[in-house]
DNA sequence: TTGTACGCGTTATCAA
DNA sequence: TTGATAACGCGTACAA
């Protein structure tokens, strides 16, 4: 493989020159620009991005922690981030977690050693303290901590794809005093609901009514009542604040969508 | 930051000694040993991983092109990919290309750079021959070519989604002379058909008969007729191949899921 | 078992 | 406008 020294050589100049070229620094003259041009076309030459890496000590590299991204919640977050990283020259590098903790802190150790820029976090299953003690400088917690009283039993976890429409149906109906209304967390899952819910003679919304969630184009299809969030923004903002290192926590508006579930 | 040489300081040792102790090398004694290890613990020493890729020379990155990972058939792909790479300590960078070119050439450009060791491209928008120009050695091509004759009218395409299921049915109506059964290539695009068939009451499979792609779990709650494709086991092939050179163009095995479409 | 010294390919500083 | 040369941080022949 030719490098900077190789083609300093062959265009008879020295290495800054070629360097200066290669990253359109003033003070060339055309002569050697273009001596340094044609020997970089001779030699089929690339930089070896991880020596620039080293020197600057930067690598354009942007980690995301997700649990998966076969998700629509966040796929259209992870879409905003990347549609954003792709405008700043950025690469995205995704760990998805599955809500593993030892997948959370492969990212840390990454960011640690500085083989990635910054991190996003979209989800986390580790203790904020974890990544505090693993960090060398500050983190930036952009999550909003409320404190509502809820019924355990009403809650239902692990519900991410259409498919498990069906366990929620089937758990409701174990219960001895089972919810009218259930706000669910994914249009997807909605559908699956709704869907279960017919192929069970379920009436909606009589005997039960749905609120789903992200306005995706499932809801519409099956007319269901939604609540749009504005993903793709956050993930712009997200990268913007890791890129740039903001605090601008700013508060999305979030829109219910009535249709005929509710 | 504190690097190797600080720590060889701290523990009165050579550098040498240091990196042999970080990379677990044989002939250290114990008590050297220990002094660096102290000395890391004391300094909350990390690695710059760049400067270990710059000296030997990769990067333990593997890329991976594909067009979207919010589809269950990449999706699943990934997956496989990803828990492989997971075994062999590489990390996964994703160049969701939305079958742009300009994208799958940002994947080129940083295999060339070195910035990745290897590159799997699961869809391409790209000639073949874009790609070896780019490429200083030899790749592989694992995709089989068939020439079938068809009927261009019959093939929609930018079909991926639930939702697209209603544009197909749209576009079908409209035809001269309809298709009575329809091979989709996903399950959540076929379900969105059976929905709007059902929405339109477009009797399945009598007026219409329907095979989907993937086996989801959405095909089996709508009750699908479909095709079984060992997604995650192509994604666990592509890696090993992609990380090993290896050339073993495996061929793996569809099943066909008869149900209640066909 | 240990350490010296050099190579990896760039960028940056500074003097000319 | 140019070029020597010193970083950047690590791995590793090679010598001891």
């Amino acid at each position: 493989m030719t490098n900077i020294k190789d083609l300093a050589k062959m265009a008879g100049v020295s290495v800054t020159t070629v360097s200066r070229v290669l990253n359109n620094h003033p003070y060339v003259s055309e002569e050697k620009k273009n001596a340094v041009l044609e020997a970089v076309k001779a030699s089929n030459y690339h930089k070896n991005i991880n020596a620039v890496h080293l020197s600057t000590g930067k690598t354009s590299l942007m980690g995301v922690v997700l649990p998966f991204s076969d998700h629509p919640y966040f796929g259209l977050l992870l879409k905003g981030i990347a549609n954003q990283a792709l405008e700043y020259n950025y690469k995205l590098v995704l760990f998805q977690t599955d809500y593993m903790e030892s997948r959370e802190l492969e990212a840390l150790q990454m960011l640690m050693q500085k083989q990635i820029d910054s991190l996003i976090i979209c989800s986390r299953t580790c203790d904020l303290s974890t990544i505090k003690e693993h960090l060398p400088f500050a983190y930036r917690d952009f999550v909003k901590k409320y404190n509502l009283p809820y019924k355990p039993d009403y809650i239902m976890d692990e519900c991410y794809y259409f498919e498990d429409g069906e366990k929620v149906i089937k758990q409701i109906q174990e219960m001895d005093a089972p919810p009218s209304a259930l706000l669910v967390t994914s249009d997807q899952v909605a559908a699956g609901i709704v869907t279960c819910c017919k192929n069970r003679h379920i009436s909606i919304p009589d005997e039960l009514a749905i609120i789903g969630f992200d306005n995706q184009p499932i809801a519409k299809m099956m007319n269901i009542t939604t609540v749009e969030i504005p993903l793709e923004n956050m993930g712009k903002n997200l990268f913007l604040q890791a890129v740039n290192g903001d605090l601008s926590n700013e508060e999305l508006p979030a829109k219910l969508i009535e249709r005929g579930t509710v």
